[in-house]
DNA sequence: CGATCGCTTGATTCCGATCAACAGGAGTGG
DNA sequence: CCACTCCTGTTGATCGGAATCAAGCGATCG
């Protein structure tokens, strides 16, 4: 093992210093999800790629959600080996922690707009709305689930499960067909799988010569046989 | 890869089938902390080692909290291999989900008498009352930020940093100074470290040799040098 | 007492890591 | 436009850490 890969990785450490200002609160608000809640409540933040969002170890203070780009959050060892623990799409929601510090940090894959909401402003909303309440709780245990998931891709499964898992993963979320355009590296897919870019390249080829899949470019995978693929998953 | 180390072990399917009935639930009942609520809502049930709980996939009716003995939750791919995702001790409660499906398996890892309470009660109580409420949130964040530290191991650590996490946490829990008494085999130890037992026994013997523990019993293991297993827990 | 179980130790294998070279773009500046 | 560098990804050769295969030991138990 020990990959200091990570290690000369420029990973620039430009932290949210002057975050927007939440508006009010819509304290008698009817059942709303959490969603449309947060439209009200947060501001657009742009984050150019590689840009950190928060750190492991700051105190948690907003809660974000993806409007356009991509985002990762991982965890670091001392010599720079890294755990990512997840790819965030538009749409999906990251960062919202109960006792106020992150676990992770998170970083803009790509360019990115990032909405931003007070986390006490939804503390203190599902306090009063336990539907509110509800979904925070929800959004915590969707997490819990994913992590699951990898942690038995990490402990258990050989290089090409992994990327099978990952493969239908990220083809699960796109819905975009058989066709995944993936917003990270190798390096990314690498760090989230417990692989080398070596190994994760090598597979890929592999996998595209038992035909399971496709490469029109590095970025772009075609899913050819996802039954094969399912079967590797188990 | 590919130890079929689980197959042949015996998993015995009994399952909860005549479950105890939840008492009166305190609907009005000032706030009190989620654990003097479940002594009031639950029933004691005795599991004998190896006893299945409760099934991945399952609903999700009781939530369980461990009085006597140790509990393992787990995942299993189809030829048998194992990733255990942890442990619960006495005082320890699992088995919670938000949407009423059970994520993983759980087993008694040895005679054990758990406290049973029904979830469906708990989540009534949780719309009125948010501290109820917060507490269950609370509850499966501290699943999550496990796991996040499980993934780090499972993704990039080696076999004696893994042990070294695992031999700091098992301290950190037993609060009985530097001697932990193991209520797992090394074949659980293996599944939860994304390891094999011989691994583990040789990791163990090597860092006796290194005089960072010590090995009264095989199940009994002293900490000598918890600095050094610091060190090696990055 | 023999049998089984949990654990340790030794010999060997193998998958993925490491080391190394190179190819194709993208962006930059002349 | 080309020449240049930087960056990302692929491929080859070799190495090494943990898995696998195998044997044996002590404890527990019927």
């Amino acid at each position: 093992m020990l990959m200091h890969a990570a290690t000369q990785r420029q990973l620039p450490r430009i932290s949210v210093t002057r975050p927007p200002n939440a508006n009010g609160v819509p304290a008698t608000g009817s059942a709303e999800s959490l969603t449309e809640t947060l439209e009200l409540m947060g501001a657009a933040m742009p984050f150019s790629r590689n840009m950190e969002i928060y750190g492991e170890g700051e105190p948690a203070e907003y809660l974000y959600k993806v409007i356009r780009g991509a985002v990762r959050t991982h965890k670091l060892l001392n010599d720079g080996r890294r755990q990512i623990g997840g790819f965030y799409l538009p749409g999906d929601i990251f960062g919202m922690e109960v006792d106020g510090i992150h676990r992770l940090s998170a970083e803009a894959i790509s360019d990115s707009k990032v909405l931003v909401v007070k986390r006490s402003a939804l503390v203190a909303l599902a306090a009063k709305q336990s539907d509110v309440a509800r979904d925070l709780w929800a959004m915590t245990a969707r997490e819990l689930a994913h992590l699951q998931n990898l942690m038995l891709t990490l402990g258990r499964k050989t290089a090409q499960e992994r990327l099978a898992a990952f493969l239908l993963e990220m083809a699960g979320r796109a819905c975009s067909g058989d066709a995944v355009d993936l917003p990270m590296s190798r390096q990314d897919i690498a760090d989230y799988l417990g692989l080398t870019i070596e190994t994760v390249s090598r597979t890929l080829t592999q996998l595209e010569n038992d035909s399971a899949i496709s490469l029109p470019t590095s970025r772009r995978i075609v899913l050819r046989d996802r039954a094969a693929l399912t079967r590797l998953n188990s």
